[in-house]
RNA sequence: GGGCGAAUGGCGGAACUGGUAGACGCGUUGGACUCAAAAUCCAAUAGUAGCAAUACUGUGAGAGUUCGAUUCUCUCUUUGCCCA
């Protein structure tokens, strides 16, 4: 007799054991049939997975599911994306090891997944700070750098003069050490840098193939890649200085005649006329505070270092223009250099305020107003050209800017050139919880690669944390090393942990491959990854450097033969909860309180009124969150699946409900209550009732809704469509029902519900005595069209009756069934009908002469 | 400032190529069971008027295309994300 109550605590412990023994999901190559792989970006090993992974999981196992229940040959993977700072901290604040501490996290963080009940095949789990790992990600390394796509140069970092250490964007806060305080200074340092840029057409022209990719985050990368079409010019200098010209790129040549002064960064080669000079010595520490974000040049004061060359105007050789240096040029965008138009772009605009410059205005914004003049702010819309001499009348933009190019070019003047905003992406970070890069230097600080059959590097154990700066610079027993008899001191950085995630879907495909990263025949098989889902704020980084690793491994490699790691992209969207604050403007999290009355407040606390704030992404300093284990254990795997998934679509935020949690754990007895009632019909064999179709047609119909919206992603959808099944069939179960039908069908129900309740539909599956395989059920076409249909009938356009007749009924039929209805005597007497409006099996709308 | 989205009951959200707006869930209300409560079950639930059948209004605001617009076009408002 089976137990009343549902006791997801044995029964989904059991089904997990018994995947795991069977293997059910583990995978291998089969040329027979096709594959589907299906990749979750994996996660970093923090110490407890977050609703964000649960939500991102389930998601993927609902797909991962269906897909094999399909018959489709599904990879399922999972990983650790192991490598990064919280790590390094972590062990520094608990006098740890990095490497202790990350594993311990992946243990506890695998067995909450496990505990999800995900279709993981855990025999390719890999992670990245294994040395099984990151000894093929240092061949990479060497190969790109035999190919020329790696090289080192001086780069700005953020420098924290206290800690003596690099720090990250992201630790900047105000302009201040997230730890020391201390104001951050920029700092030159010599750094390895991946050729990025050099795929920059490539990447752009790529995203036109990723079909099942998001628009939003094609446009994304295509910003971030930021091709501009403009010219490159070389203005004639004069100047007590031996500087005959100075090259600037500008997409805005049209705007030459508005000219008035040309900004150089300071770190232009020229500036090394000023080394001596102790003004622009401080004017050049001073532009070190700015940071280098292209917004915090747009928010900042402009400043500039007048020098004492001027420019000319190549297109009006008698304007003479003063240089400067100033704070808002970047020595990476084009050439260190641009030309001043105040009337017609912001940023120039306040600089020529502030140094009195002349304000020009060369684009007026349409034919009659040709005595435009700029006055408060700068104009930079369409319009056409004014006061440009030869120029005047062009339309801006669409003509001007090639027209001017083309006089430029004709002049010998510029020349056209196309630029991109991408920017070469540096991979040395001076930390010591990263892939070790392998180089070393000799005594001259010449390159020196290790030779492959040393890889691979391995990060040494025992350093000292607590040093300052990078503590591998520390570690000399590591550091010094001899090459073929002659000292050599190895690279100190590590790379950027993107680097380590810009490869590890190939991975994935060959887990234990000892000699290479990857094996020609499992990724000819498996790849490209089929559905990659994960969070949007990915969008840009991670998949653009995967995209590029892609293109670089398969630079100069002709056996390679895909070009795009990701066919399809899916991003989900966050997991929000209200956030609370108490009187003191404390944080506090959803299980401090308690709600008396209308008023939540602090509990144990009736003095301490809570402030409910908005809804927020679950974070941790806000507290906002909700633990998965807490509620897994209270409510079990399947019932939070079926939350998480139904409250939103997957790729928009949802708001995290405990009434809806409960529902959904309440749901899961109702429908096992049911399941019991079912079983008990089907197993006596009750009510043998010939004459009934009702349970086929509806079960048909769900199969193809519930197909449907597994193919489109509306998994909120589907979660609706369970509780429907449910209604449904807890009214046939009252009736009398034939006993055959309702088993075959609801067998094919319970598949159907298998992607989101895995555990669930398994133990009645069993729980029916059903063996053998399951495979996704077919749709009956037969039962998809009711034979009669409810037409909808307009009067004028207005729904006045629903009439339930034959499926395919002609306009004739269905008029004459009208005008012998009841309805016509309220509403066709005395009235003619005009026009008749019919839509086969649908609707007829009938317009009449008022 | 630029780019891309979004806006539907008290709330989260459904609605295939323009064709019955509000599926499904939450909440609320009423009822059953109970000494009572919880749990569970049943029913109602966009608004207005009406005992009711029903009628009118209604998908952020305004216009347009159409026999017909949540869906397509334009303008505006609010809002989110990305870039600046």
């Amino acid at each position: 007799m089976t137990s009343q109550r549902y006791n997801f605590k044995n029964i989904e412990l059991k089904w997990q054991e018994k995947w795991q023994k069977s293997m059910v999901f583990a995978s291998k190559v089969d040329k027979s049939k096709k594959k589907f792989y299906c990749l979750e970006m994996f996660p970093y090993p923090s110490g407890k997975i977050h609703m964000g992974h649960v939500r991102n999981y389930t998601i993927g196992d609902v797909l991962s599911r269906y897909k094999f229940l399909k018959g489709f040959n599904v990879l399922h993977p999972m990983g650790w994306d192991a490598f990064g700072m919280p790590a390094e901290n972590a062990a520094r604040e608990n006098n740890l090891d990095p490497k202790d501490w990350t594993n311990k996290n992946i243990l506890t963080m695998k067995e909450q997944l496990k505990r999800l009940g995900l279709s993981i095949d855990w025999d390719r789990e890999i992670s990245t700070c294994s040395e099984e790992y990151y000894k093929h990600q240092q061949l990479f390394f060497l190969e790109l750098y035999e190919k020329g796509l790696v090289y080192r140069k001086e780069n700005y970092v953020n420098w924290d003069p206290i800690d003596q250490t690099v720090l990250a964007n992201e630790q900047v806060i105000d302009g201040k050490g997230w730890r020391s305080g201390a104001v951050v200074e920029r700092k030159k340092l010599n750094q390895w840098f991946f050729n990025i840029s050099k795929f920059s057409q490539e990447l752009l022209s790529g995203l036109e193939d990723l079909k099942e990719w998001p628009n939003k985050v094609k446009v994304m990368q295509k910003n971030w890649i930021g091709k501009s079409f403009g010219c490159e010019i070389a203005f004639q200098t004069e100047g007590e200085l031996p500087v005959k010209e100075i090259k600037c790129f500008t997409t805005r040549p049209d705007t030459l005649f508005g000219f008035s002064f040309l900004a150089l960064s300071v770190d232009h080669e020229i500036s090394k006329y000023f080394t001596e000079d102790k003004k622009f010595q401080a004017f050049k520490k001073e532009c070190s505070k700015t940071g280098t974000t292209e917004e915090a040049i747009a928010i900042g004061e402009k400043i500039g270092f007048k020098t004492n060359l001027m420019a000319i105007n190549p297109l009006k050789p008698t304007q003479k223009v003063p240089v400067f240096f100033a704070n808002f040029v970047l020595m990476d965008y084009g050439f260190g250099a641009v030309f001043g138009c105040p009337a017609h772009d912001q940023r120039d605009f306040d600089f020529a305020k502030k140094y009195n410059l002349q304000i020009t205005t060369v684009v007026a914004p349409g034919d009659d107003s040709i005595s435009f003049e700029v006055k408060d702010e700068a104009y930079s819309g369409p319009g056409v050209i004014i006061n440009s001499e030869f120029l005047n009348g062009l339309k801006v933009p669409e003509e001007s800017v090639i027209k001017t190019i083309d006089i430029l070019e004709e002049k010998k003047i510029g020349k056209k050139k196309i630029n991109f905003r991408l920017k070469d992406w540096g991979v040395s970070r001076q930390r010591y919880w990263g892939c070790p890069i392998p180089i070393a230097y000799d005594e001259n600080g010449n390159v020196k690669t290790i030779p492959k059959k040393d890889l691979p590097v391995k990060l040494p154990e025992n350093v000292d944390l607590n040093s300052k700066g990078n503590p591998l610079d520390f570690k000399n027993d590591w550091k010094n090393i001899t090459i073929d008899g002659k000292n050599y001191k190895r690279e100190t950085d590590t790379l950027d942990t993107f680097v380590c995630s810009s490869w590890y879907y190939l991975r994935f495909c060959s887990p234990k491959e000892n000699n290479y990263g990857f094996t020609k025949e499992d990724i000819d098989y498996w790849m490209p990854v089929d559905q990659y889902i994960g969070g949007v704020e990915h969008a840009i980084l991670h998949l653009l450097y995967s995209r590029f690793f892609m293109k670089a491994i398969g630079y100069k490699n002709k056996d390679f033969n895909f070009k795009e790691p990701f066919k399809g992209l899916f991003t989900q969207g966050m997991v929000c909860h209200e956030t609370y604050k108490d009187k003191n403007g404390k944080w506090l999290s959803p299980d401090e309180i308690e709600l008396i009355g209308n008023q939540y407040q602090k509990k144990g606390d009736p003095k301490n009124k809570i402030k409910v704030g908005p809804s927020e992404s679950m974070s941790k300093s806000k507290k906002n969150v909700i633990d998965p284990e807490y509620i897994m254990n209270n409510y079990g795997a399947d019932a939070v699946r079926l939350f998480i998934l139904s409250d939103s679509p997957p790729e928009k935020d949802v708001q995290w409900s405990d009434q809806g949690m409960v529902a959904s754990y309440k749901f899961l007895q109702k429908l096992w209550m049911l399941h019991n009632k079912i079983k008990i019909k089907i197993e006596n064999n009750l009510d043998i009732v010939n004459d009934d179709n009702e349970v086929e047609k509806f079960t048909n119909q769900m199969i193809n809704k519930i197909t449907n919206n597994l193919e489109n992603f509306s998994y909120n959808v589907i979660i609706a469509n369970i509780y429907e099944t449910y209604n449904f069939f807890n009214k046939q179960i009252a009736k009398k029902i034939n006993s055959k039908s309702l088993k075959e069908n609801y067998i094919k129900i319970l598949i159907l519900l298998t992607p989101a309740i895995p555990h669930f539909t398994s133990e009645c599956i069993e729980d029916l005595n059903i063996l053998g395989s399951l495979e996704w059920p077919e749709t009956n076409s037969k039962f998809l069209n009711e034979d009669k249909i409810d037409y909808v009938v307009q009067i004028n356009g207005k729904k006045r009756a629903i009439l339930n007749e034959n499926r395919d009924i002609d306009k004739e039929s269905l008029l004459d069934k009208i005008k012998t209805n009841k309805m016509s005597e309220k509403y066709l007497k005395d009235k003619t009908i005009n026009k008749v409006i019919f839509i086969k099996n649908r609707l007829i709308n009938l317009l009449l002469n008022e």
